[in-house]
RNA sequence: GGCGGUGUAGCCAAGUGGUAAGGCAGAGGUCUGCAAAACCUUAAUCGUCGGUUCAAAUCCGAUCCCCGCCUCCA
């Protein structure tokens, strides 16, 4: 399994730490609204991503931060006339909601920095003992320069970034810095209502780096497998991440780290974000499209690619989920009707190798369009099936499986995706279908004309096939 | 300015030296009482220029466009 790895700006073989196990983290949102749309590509990404793992055999220890305390927060809570806290158990409660709505796992824990201030300032006690940051007037910065390595994940030049560094510094802060590159660790409070914890350096709050680095290692240990994130995050975040971490442990921090690519938005394809103020919320779309549909698009796109998100787009992939459920629905009836089963070599083959082809590409850096394409093969082959005189039963049984699997790593659920409630509620159309057959029977197509579009009114689709009438809903 | 990414049919997109996968849309056909679903057939010489090679979308050089990071941002 091959892994592309910012860090070394190539692919790698895969290797965990443990056998069989990984350690995953993934920064999270800043939670003083609902997620965007480029939030949720990142979520989508990673869940993909471990659900793959999970497919292949591999127990995935899953963490994911909330950053619920930064100037942000504190800005918008100010404007709202509502506390921190409440801010963040507000848009805690909505990311929840609507990751839950694009069915991503939820991950094994979900640390709030808030929730971890003791640990972090003695996480920075141990780095001004290791001489790796100061106190200064309250604040505690990270020397930057000291870390060998700066710079590297991100392939920037010292130099540079004090030159682009001291451009974008207040001379009030610059002076607080001893070098415009040291970035904060801790931040003295600025005034007397705004949210702070006790430390050794007075009242103040977590930088936003650094509680990233304390979760990591705390809850996945010092050394983890893998470390996510978009790509706005390689510099400075990642980069300070890294600095942080190793500078305290003296240990490799993530030994594969891995970004996602942005959601473009607009003719013009501009990156959506938040700052930006050209994003779309989770929430908003989910009112309109089906969040099966946003799922899949999102997740059908390879997580190093630019998504560009657009009506046409989104329309495509719901046209190719709609062929799944076909598809499905079709199997399902063609599997429980008395069909005789005869022993079909071919379709065995055929659904080995697609197993073998869809493993093949994901294997590569997870190239999900190549993974796709091995399940599109396989769609017209299970199609002709289906519709055949005889089949294999037991072949198409474990089609509908893998199919499931595979669907299922995009974050499709298929039961809900073929929801067809066949037994419940549904007396009426069942009633009226048969109508229909009866009237078919004796070639009064006018009323069998009639019923049928009786039926889609109700949002039902009449399929007549050898084997019988079906029904779909819409 | 530095660093990184990208440019393949109307759209999405695979493909890192051997003569352009796949999907959507479109067109034609088959099946059907008609439909629906499905099946079959069908299109591009790969941003531009030059070079290397028997052979390049794939390597080298130049150039153009777009996007991002370099400051909070998934």
């Amino acid at each position: 399994m091959k892994i592309y790895n910012t860090l070394t700006k190539t692919k790698e073989e895969f290797q965990p730490i443990n056998p069989g196990q990984i350690t995953m983290y993934v920064c999270g949102p800043t939670v003083y609204n609902y997620i965007h749309i480029g939030n949720a590509r990142s979520a989508i990404a990673f869940d993909t991503i471990r659900r793959y793992f999970e497919y292949r055999g591999y127990k995935v220890n899953y963490v994911s931060n909330f950053t619920d305390v930064d100037d942000k927060m504190i800005n918008e809570a100010r404007a709202e006339g509502i506390t921190v806290p409440e801010l963040a158990d507000r848009y805690i409660e909505a990311y929840e909601e609507d990751t839950a709505a694009l069915n991503i796992e939820p991950a094994t824990k979900n640390p709030r920095a808030t929730s971890e201030i003791a640990s972090i300032i003695s996480f920075i006690e141990k780095l001004i003992k290791k001489g790796y940051a100061y106190e200064s007037a309250g604040d505690v910065y990270y020397r930057a320069k000291k870390f060998a390595h700066y710079g590297e994940l991100s392939s920037k030049n010292i130099a540079e970034l004090e030159e682009g560094a001291s451009e974008h510094v207040n001379e009030e802060e610059q002076n607080r810095k001893e070098d415009p590159i040291d970035f904060a660790l801790w931040k003295k409070q600025k005034q007397p209502d705004e949210i702070a914890w006790e430390s050794p350096w007075g009242k103040g709050r977590p930088g936003w780096h650094i509680e990233c680095s304390v979760m990591s290692t705390k809850y996945l240990g010092d050394t983890i497998d893998i470390h996510g994130g978009g790509q706005d995050l390689e510099f400075p975040h990642h980069e300070n991440e890294i600095a942080q971490s190793e500078a305290a442990t003296g240990k490799k921090f993530v030994h594969y780290w891995m970004h996602n690519g942005f959601v473009t938005v607009g003719a013009d394809q501009e990156k959506m974000s938040k700052s930006l103020h050209n994003f779309v919320t989770v929430h908003e779309i989910l009112k309109e499209v089906d969040p099966q549909v946003l799922r899949f698009f999102m997740a059908s796109v390879q997580y190093r690619r630019q998504i560009n998100y657009s009506e046409e787009n989104l329309k495509q992939a719901q046209i190719i989920l709609q062929r799944f459920k076909n598809t499905l629905i079709n199997l399902n009836y063609r599997l429980k009707d008395d069909t005789s089963n005869v022993e079909d070599a071919n379709l065995r083959e055929i659904l080995a190798k697609t197993e073998a082809d869809f493993v093949t590409a994901m294997d590569d850096d997870f190239n999900v369009q190549n993974a796709l394409t091995a399940i599109y093969d396989l769609l017209p082959v299970l199609n002709a099936n289906i519709a055949a005189e005889s089949v294999d039963k037991e072949a198409l049984t474990k089609a509908q499986v893998l199919l499931t699997e595979w669907l299922g790593i995009f974050g499709i659920d298929t039961a809900k995706l073929i929801k067809q409630n066949e037994t419940q509620g549904d007396d009426e159309i069942v009633a009226l279908v048969e109508q229909r057959d009866e009237a078919r029977k004796n070639k009064d197509w006018a009323k069998s004309d009639q019923l049928r579009d009786q039926l889609k009114q109700m949002g039902v689709i009449i399929e007549d096939t050898p084997q019988g009438t079906r029904w779909i809903r819409e």
